[in-house]
This record gives structure tokens, C-alpha cells and sequence, in this order.
DNA sequence: GCGTGTGAACTGGTTCACAGCG
DNA sequence: CGCTGTGAACCAGTTCACACGC
């Protein structure tokens, strides 16, 4: 006797299935945006460049979408995703480290979706803080702690130099961050098994750009 | 008879791999920095979350690196890594897209390595360009063409809005671009198999971080 | 026909385990 | 002994192949 339908957990679900889903939960709304009511596993895996059967393997990880053999349904699709991986409930995302990279991430807030909105930045220099003109609160470092409580600030962004990278991703996972993007060129691992933290760097990726470029090439 | 040593093509490397090695050699230039001599594949593993084996299997695809049996000598890893994965030569690099994000990435270039250097902006809109204080050259998004064979820029960083990704996308690569790393919160896939191109999205980011942290903390 | 859903088969990448060297 | 290097074993995730519904 084992869980069914709504209940089952995604708990063996692989990780890269979950990324891919919430690749595919972007491409939905996209399509929902203009206006698009039915979409086939072929044409979400063209957009996306992932094989029609590992998106309908993806898809069918969630359980139960109901029948509908002439393509998945954008909406009941994009629905089912947002539930089951629990995306539905907005969270507050605070932008950690404002040079010039944080300070356009700040900025440009408002084209994150409407779930994730940012409530606060913060960067270890007053000064700094002073200079820059937003309607977003901006605190300095030391009050991560107590903003991101109050708050209520689940996900962070980090952008600060290395040396500041660690306390800040502390401070963050201290006060009861569920998950950071650390932006910051060098990579933070996790102290804890219930915060996730994923690292971004746009050289590491030009590097493996011109990795990839220089052997594909090499190759004839 | 097979080609040895030096001349063994990274050809049949996964790219996972590739990946990997890549990030190993940020990790290099921090410990080089700090002037640390010696490093060994736990060392690495521990600081990137790898495995000590993988990063092991990773070097060996590498090919020789001469005898040295107490940890890797940073010098000597790094310099292979950088011979193997052609990461030596310098590569032009423009920001295509100057909004806030655009902006804030081409004002933090100098981050980027020094063999990868911002040589250009380029952004639709005329006026934008002119409030942008920089002493990059910035040119409208119909200059692509000329501007990048002309500075042989052979990197892209696109963060224009949806509408205008492929269109740049088709002309940076028609001018000989070799990789693009896209910021533009939709993907796109390359045309071409010698052109390579990465997708980045926070929203991505911050929703598989929030997916994880539901599924895992439902999982008790 | 075209499309999804899914157990079963497969395979590339990871992991193991141990030889070899300092 | 610790650490690298690597063929062989393994397995998670992908891919296949086919049942079923429109």
C-alpha cells in the first residue's frame, strides 16, 4: 500500500529532473504570456534542447496530470509543476553586496517574477549604501541578521568580494535563509544539508565556453 | 600506435568533466594568490564539493602530469589545465544588453580574468547609451557585425530583454562569436554545433533552490 | 496518425579498489 | 603510509519501446 497520486513524494525525484522542470515551468509561462493553450513534449524539449521522452519522464515524475493525449495543457502543466515542487508561495529575496554587479541585480528586480521580490540590500559600506539611489531599504552588513528575521527574507543573493562571501552566506544561513546564489567568483559550499546553495561565475563560464569551443574545433 | 602525452586529444573528456576542471582552475589561481605551493585532490574535493576520486579521474584526462606524489604542485596543475583546455589566449568579450544587469556586468569586467577583457556595450536604445558613463565603447545593436570583427571579439555576454536575444544572438554568432552566455531570464539554443551557449537565469536559480528546499524538508 | 505515460534496457559518468611511486 | 593514477565495476539518470487514448 503505497502513497498515490497527490500525496507521493518527489523526494526520489533525480535533481537534474527537478532543474529541468523548473526550466520548463519558465518556458510555460512564456507561452502563457502569449496566449498559448496546449504544448507537446517535442516542441518543449526544441525550446529547451532536452529529448521529448526525458521531458515527458520529467513530467510524469509529478504524478498525475489527468488525460489529455493531444499535448500537456499549459496551464494544467505549469499548475501541477508549481505545486508540486512548491512554488506557488513567494519569497523575499535580499541582494547581498552592492558593487556594480549587485547593484544591477538589485535594479533589475523587477524582472524576476513576481514571486521572488526583493526586500533589502545590503553591502559593508555605509558610504557606499549612501550613493546609491533606489526605494529598496539598504542596511549595512551587520544588520543581515536582523532584517532578513524580520523580514522574513528567504533567499539570498551574494555579490560581495571573496573575503566577505563566507560571513555574509553565515549571517544569511543563521537567520534562516533557505537558499543562496553566490555571485561572487568563488564558490561557497554549504554547512548545512537544509540550505542549498548554488554558485554562478561568469568567467568559470567563458571558460568552459572557450573550452568547449577550442576542443570541438580541435577535433576537425 | 596512438598519439601519447601531450598530443591526446580531450576530445572523448566528458563535459561534465570540462566543467569541473574549469572550476579546479579558479580554485588554482585562488590558492596561487595565497601562494600556496602544493594541493592535494581532497584538498581540491573539499573546497568544491567533488569527490577526491572525480577530481582525481578529472586530472588524468588531462594526460601526464609528471611525477609528484604528495598533492598536485598548483603551478604545474593550473598550467596544464590552462595548455590542455586552450584556456591561455586572451578573448574578447562584449556585453550585449545595457540595462541595469548589462551595465553592472560590463562596470565589473574588470573582475573577469585579464584574458578576458570587455571591448564593447552595445544596447538598442540610443539614448540609454548615452547616459551610460564608461570608458568601454558603447555602439547600437545594429553595429554588432562591424564592431566584433573588427575588435575580433569572440565572447558574448546577452542581457537584453527576450524580444531582442536572438536577434543578437544570429548576428554575434555570424560574426564569428565562438560562445554566448545568455542572461536573459528565457533560453536559447545555438544554431550552430561549433558555436556554444550558455543559458543563466536567476529566477531559474532561486526556483530550484526553493524546490530543493520544499522537497527535502518534506521529506522530514 | 499523433500524442502521453512508463517499466525495462542501456550507458556514460562516477565510483571503487588497488598498483605504483615518493 | 599518504597520495596519485587508472582500468574495471557500478549505477543513476537517460533512453527506448511500446501500451494506450484521442
Amino acid at each position: 500500500m503505497e502513497q498515490e497520486g497527490l500525496g507521493r513524494s518527489l523526494s526520489r525525484t533525480p535533481q537534474p529532473s527537478i532543474e529541468r522542470l523548473c526550466r520548463i515551468f519558465g518556458l510555460l509561462e512564456e507561452f502563457e504570456r502569449e496566449g498559448i493553450a496546449a504544448v507537446s513534449s517535442s516542441r518543449i524539449g526544441k525550446e529547451l534542447s532536452i529529448p521529448a521522452h526525458t521531458v515527458r519522464k520529467d513530467v510524469s515524475f509529478l504524478g498525475e496530470l489527468g488525460p489529455s493525449r493531444l499535448g500537456y495543457s499549459v496551464g494544467k502543466l505549469k499548475g501541477l509543476i508549481q505545486q508540486r515542487l512548491k512554488l506557488e508561495e513567494p519569497r523575499g529575496v535580499c541582494v547581498v553586496g552592492l558593487s556594480e554587479l549587485g547593484v544591477g541585480l538589485l535594479r533589475s528586480g523587477h524582472l524576476l517574477s513576481e514571486r521572488y521580490r526583493i526586500r533589502a540590500g545590503f553591502d559593508a559600506s555605509v558610504n557606499r549604501l549612501e550613493t546609491i539611489r533606489t526605494e529598496l531599504p539598504l542596511y549595512p552588513l551587520h544588520m543581515i541578521r536582523e532584517v532578513v528575521t524580520r523580514e522574513s527574507i528567504e533567499l539570498a543573493v551574494v555579490t560581495t568580494e571573496r573575503s566577505w562571501v563566507r560571513r555574509a552566506a553565515a549571517d544569511l544561513i543563521e537567520s534562516g535563509v533557505i537558499g543562496i546564489v553566490s555571485f561572487c567568483g568563488c564558490e561557497i559550499t554549504s554547512p548545512r544539508r537544509d540550505v542549498w546553495i548554488t554558485n554562478l561565475s561568469l568567467v568559470k563560464e567563458l571558460r568552459v565556453l572557450s573550452a568547449l569551443a577550442a576542443l570541438s574545433s580541435e577535433s576537425h
